[in-house]
DNA sequence: TTGTAAGCGTTATCAG
DNA sequence: CTGATAACGCTTACAA
């Protein structure tokens, strides 16, 4: 049973292609007889217009692209589940890219997309993106939401965690449970995402008459084994941190790992809060305290966003940010992860 | 600067469009001057073919489907990692589709995948599906790949787990050890991975000369917090389970917790071994025992059996199944996790 | 060796 | 109210 077209319902009916067209998107100038006709045959021949041929005519491809990181995390899986879910609601399919957090797989999936002739873009930058032509290209030919790792270089709606309060409510807790030497540990110092945490951070301490003490704060991409050694250092400063903020899942969890290696105890002897996401959390609960990311939301908003532009033509999108909100889950007081022996 | 076309190309140099079409495909019948002619001035345009116009034509619409139960679940996002990288690098874009474990959702994603005209579909049941029909009806517009949850009542390739093995060697490090009386925590019975992980669990116990005791297992979709009471009455069994064998993430994190609720120590009390994948068993490192599976190399395995399918146009691809291995890391050891006061 | 024309499924324009 | 016809970008007989 191959799939019906136009021509079908047509020949079945003995009418032209052109009124069947019609009669489907009931247009006004149509016999309302015919046009039951037509629906009727439509159902049964179980119709479906093919969107292939929908986009080479020009109107819109009804798929978005989504170009991400990395689809292995849970930031992004979040985010995207949120897309897809938003996304398939309102009639669109979703075309995945990964960047692999380079420049060169990033303007490779632009192309692909624009080749695709998807009707809109959802972007967050690869950690090499530095300069943003690609997308301005882009942008003249589809409209493009940033989410997570936006450049501000580039005008397009953006749609990220609130950053700044996040890391301001962590570091505030931390400062009111009466911790004095923060450390923080976070990512590649030119994304958004860092500076809007160490905004954060450092706003927490001075609102607090804390000095920013800059020998506190680590940048870097660390890997597994890499987190240990620098907790050490930090510690070995004077006077050594009493808490750790640290900017990801995986710092998170290698500093924990670090702490434990090194005998010291959460939160007796240090703090330890992870800017992550619920997930996460639970999965490590509740040894962690978190900034939770609304990746889902995040996600569910930005694809709102671009499918508000893409409908309404407003190809000239205001290019706003929205913020949407953390929230501080502090889990302490009980550590269900205490299993040994 | 608009996507440059075949016309452009033809306009620009005065010829045709099918000359054009002709030399870039490097037509043995066309002017070798004007190849050279065409390719220089295709590069310069950055003509690139548009795949919706392929697509419409009839050949291929260079795009697979994989449609999974969520994309928010660790398993499952490494496995798209894995379809994504090995697709992207032969040229085929990938479209996403969640099921949300229904049929229904399940149904309308290949009615979407078909109308996409995509050349093939990757596939991991949802839980609610028990009937094959609609994906023998997409058969015949295209070949598919299983994977993960398969179903042996249709006949494609398999890419799987070796859940077998992994179930059996869990179970069998458990006995080894000296545990004789181990709980199982699994997933919806008719999951063929469920089927798999429980022969393998019960061969074990077998050729241990340990009988099988049914009362000792479990099934179900377990909420957060529904893992508790489950573990209680297991405990609360004459005698009671010395080990814990999870078949899910969900599960394990939940018996750990149960079991640390219950103030159980991880192996002194009860033995605990989660089927899950490396990068979850990191963040839960290392109090959790894990039998590995390996998502994303199941997700290259299948996308490569597909593209295989695909290319060499054997429409009737022998219903093998291909067994990945999984790998059984024991990490009760230490406890890095002990992080109380 | 190159050009012409038909066709893929749909919509839009323009006649009837 | 309905029907031809052209167009979207490309491939492929068939003609020249």
């Amino acid at each position: 049973m191959e799939a019906a077209t136009l021509k079908d319902i047509a020949r079945e009916l003995n009418i032209s292609v052109s009124t069947v067209s019609r009669a489907l998107r009931d247009s006004y100038e149509i016999n309302p007889e015919t046009k039951r006709l037509v629906m009727e045959c439509a159902t049964r021949l179980n119709y479906r217009p093919n969107p292939i041929a929908l986009s080479l005519k020009g109107s819109s491809s009804k798929a978005l692209a989504v170009v991400v990181p990395q689809i292995a995390n849970y930031y992004f899986s979040q985010a995207i589940n949120g897309i897809e879910e938003v996304a398939q609601q309102r009639g669109y399919d979703v075309i995945i890219f990964q960047t692999h957090e380079t420049y060169e797989r990033e303007v490779a999936a632009l192309r692909q997309a624009l080749a695709r002739r998807v009707d809109g873009l959802l972007i967050s930058l690869s950690s090499e993106t530095s300069t943003v032509a690609h997308l301005q290209e882009f942008q003249q030919h589809a409209p493009i939401v940033q989410f997570d790792r936006v450049s501000s270089q580039l005008a397009t709606p953006r749609v990220v965690a609130d950053n700044f309060a996040g890391a301001y409510a962590a570091t505030e807790h931390l400062i009111k449970t009466g911790r004095r030497r923060i450390a923080h540990l976070t990512i590649q110092p030119w994304l958004s995402i860092t500076q809007e945490r160490l905004a954060g951070y450092r706003a927490a301490l001075e609102q607090n008459c804390l000095a920013y003490d800059e020998t506190l704060v680590r940048f870097g991409t660390f890997g597994p084994n890499e987190v240990g050694p620098l907790v050490d250092e930090l510690l070995a400063l004077q006077p050594p941190p009493d808490a750790f903020f640290t900017a990801s899942d995986r710092l998170a969890v290698g500093c924990l790992a670090a702490l434990r290696q090194r005998r010291l105890r959460i939160p007796a002897d240090v703090s330890l809060i992870g800017f992550t996401n619920l997930t996460v959390a639970d999965m490590l609960a509740p040894a962690l305290s978190t900034v939770e990311q609304p990746a889902t939301d995040i996600g569910r908003e930005a694809v709102a966003r671009l499918l508000d532009i893409i409908e309404r033509k407003h190809r000239a999108a205001p290019p706003a940010t929205v913020t949407m909100p953390t929230a501080l889950h502090v889990r302490e007081s009980t550590s269900l992860m205490d299993l040994t022996p």
